[in-house]
This record gives C-alpha cells, sequence and structure tokens, in this order.
DNA sequence: GTCTATACAGCGATAGAC
DNA sequence: GTCTATCGCTGTATAGAC
C-alpha cells in the first residue's frame, strides 16, 4: 500500500499514464492512440485496455493525478520562504518548467480540445483551472492586505488573468520553441502586480 | 473574378472553408475529418479531395484565409477613429468576437496541435502570429509617443505579452462558456496600458 | 464539379489463451 | 498481467463514371 518516497512508482499503470501524459501534452488528447502508447512501453494494446478500459478512463485518471501534483507543488511553494511577490513567480515557474520540457500545460491543452471529451474529463478540466484560481485568489489578498502587492478588480478576476495569460503565454511560446519568449511575458505580468515602493525579498 | 461586396462567394471551396474553420475552431484540426464535413455540406468525400487534395492542403488553405480576413480587420481597426487605446480595445474585441460564437483563435488552437501539423500548416501559424505582433507593435510605439500608453519594456515584448494574455483568456474563458471572463481580463490587461491622467476618446 | 465504389491503414475495443 | 487474434468502424485518399 505505501508507496516509498525514495523509489518512485515504476508500476505498469504508472508508466501508462507518464507516456500517455507527455503525448497529451505534446499532441493532444486527439493526436495520440492506445497503439502509440504500447509501442512505447513496448506492451500490447489489450494490456493497457486492461489497466485503462476505455480512452476516457485514461484521459480522466491523467487530469486527476495531475491536478494532484499541482497541489503538491503549490503546497511546495507555500512552505518555500517568501512572501506574496515570491509565491506569484514560484507559481509561474511551474509554468515555466512544463514548458522548458517542450509541453503544453496538460490542461490548457485540454481545454483547447474540450468539445470533443467526454464529460468527465471536461469536469475534471474545470476542477483543475478552479483548484488554481482559488490558490492564486488566496495570495493575491494576502499579499494586498500586506501592502507588497496591488491590482484594480477582485483579487479572483486578477486570478483568472494570471491562469490566462500564463497559460496562453505557453500556447505561444511552444511553437516559437522560445522558453524566453514565455518569461518575459511573466515578468512582466507580475511587475504589474508588485507594489512600486514594496519591500520583498524575491527568491 | 471580381468578388461581389454585396454578394458574398457561395463557391462550393468557399462554403468547405467555412465549414471546415468551424470544426478546427471548435474541435481542433485533429477533432474532425473529411466525412464530417461532407456530411455537414450534403456532398462526397470525393468532392472535397477535388477542391482540396488533402487534409494538409485544406488546413494551409485555412490559415491563409483567417490570417487574410484577420488583416482586413486590423485595417478597419486602423481605419476608425480613435488613438491607440481604442485600437488596442478594437483588437481585442476581434478576439471576443470570435469567442462570441464559441469558437478558439483558428491560429490559437492549432498552437495547442503545433507538433502534430504539417510544416506548410505550423509555418502559416507562425506567420499569422508574426502579423498580430507587428501591428500590435505599431499601435504600442505609437501610443507611447503620443503620451496615451505606457509600458515597461519594449513594444514587441508587450505586444507578445498581448497576443498571448487574449488568446489565453480565449482558451479559459471558453470550456466555462464564459464570455464575461474574457471581457474582464481583456480590460484588466488594456487599463494596465494607459497612461494615468491621458485624455482619450474611448470607442 | 460531383458522383459511386473502393482501397487500405488505423482506430478503440473485446474474447479467450496463457 | 500480458498475450494473440480479431472485430466493427472510421480515417484519408484514389479510380473512374457521369
Amino acid at each position: 500500500m505505501a508507496i516509498s518516497v525514495v523509489h518512485p512508482d515504476t508500476g505498469t499503470a504508472t508508466r501508462i499514464l507518464d507516456v500517455a501524459e507527455q503525448f497529451v501534452q505534446v499532441r493532444g488528447f486527439n493526436g495520440f492512440s492506445y497503439a502509440d502508447i504500447s509501442a512505447e512501453l513496448g506492451i500490447t494494446k489489450a494490456a493497457l485496455h486492461y489497466h485503462f478500459a476505455g480512452k476516457a478512463d485514461l484521459g480522466r485518471a491523467l487530469i486527476v493525478r495531475y491536478a494532484s501534483r499541482f497541489a503538491e507543488a503549490l503546497a511546495d511553494v507555500d512552505a518555500a520562504a517568501g512572501g506574496a511577490s515570491a509565491r506569484l513567480a514560484g507559481y509561474a515557474d511551474l509554468y515555466r518548467q512544463v514548458l522548458h520540457d517542450q509541453r503544453m500545460c496538460l490542461c490548457g491543452m485540454l481545454a483547447a480540445e474540450y468539445q470533443t471529451l467526454p464529460q468527465p474529463m471536461q469536469d475534471a478540466v474545470l476542477a483543475f483551472f478552479d483548484q488554481n484560481e482559488h490558490w492564486l485568489e488566496g495570495v493575491l489578498e494576502e499579499g494586498r492586505e500586506a501592502g507588497i502587492l496591488q491590482f484594480g478588480g477582485t483579487a479572483r478576476a486578477t486570478a483568472r488573468l494570471i491562469i490566462g495569460s500564463l497559460e496562453g503565454a505557453m500556447l505561444i511560446a511552444r511553437p516559437y520553441g522560445d522558453e524566453a519568449r514565455f518569461q518575459a511575458a511573466a515578468d512582466s505580468l507580475l511587475a504589474g502586480l508588485i507594489r512600486p515602493g514594496a519591500v520583498t525579498t524575491v527568491a
């Protein structure tokens, strides 16, 4: 039952998820097949269907795991020393890391294909963005109360602006193969939220 | 040869492009087939292949036409009275109109699927974004010189921020079916570029 | 310019042996 | 848990009649 922290899970189901995750982030959910995964892992398509009955089940499992990992990453950002400004920078860096592997955000990719997805996957995609919005909202409110951040409108609206802008910056930067293009957009976006004259410790 | 302005082109090739365009913007390039188009138009798949030999040819024609129309729309924005601020608002409104039809930007969608596209389509997608960047760059520089706009960094970097942020705002707003979510992000983004105290005539 | 008919590869999915 | 074998369907694309 216990999953070792030292030794990562190398079970077949996990390996399937790892490969499928990469395919979705690079090609989109409609851009790969069970045959692609089986070829990559050296197992048959039938073996795939044993672990994930259908592509929809696999897709939903991908989103749930991705959202879970993202939540952990956000907790890590919270745990690290630093105020609201540093936490926002840490948030943007999560996106940058994904782009560095020449991948799109899993749920950003699925947002594009949204209308073709089975409903369980649609629901999971929206839950991911809601989760991001909630975390950002907290950071923004805390930062504004501490006098570190400033922004017009509500924290929620600003959180949505940040999510959309970072997803969009990834979307465009990836075809150009230009990580710096993303970083410049992220920096400019977050700079507009820092209150001039605020004393901050930047990570 | 001359295409009437009053009577739109109702030729088969145009009707194919219209239907295919909608499919790409809603489902993605990998989310529809020749059969879908032929069913929608009441013609056979073979007839489609007469007008566009392969799906790649059709895809490239879609992007070229879309970019051409977008260029016309930008010219219209330029022709309308108004300064840099109004032109930026007009630019954002082009995106809003697309989202209003519950569509994603054609090239934003194709940016997500970029790695699965044939190279002619890839090239055309990047050309579209370059075209947008160039137009925005001009507006931003003009606005800054006129004292209407202000922004840190170069006009080019700011242009890229705007493109990415609007594409991303569309990407996220569409699954939620929430046009207001896009508008709020666009307003907030552009408000950050207006120089405080600047006297402007907003359309 | 559109049709019927068809080729052939690939898709997701299943049955049943091991 | 993985295999072989196969199903029914859909994918893009083509040949040739009209």
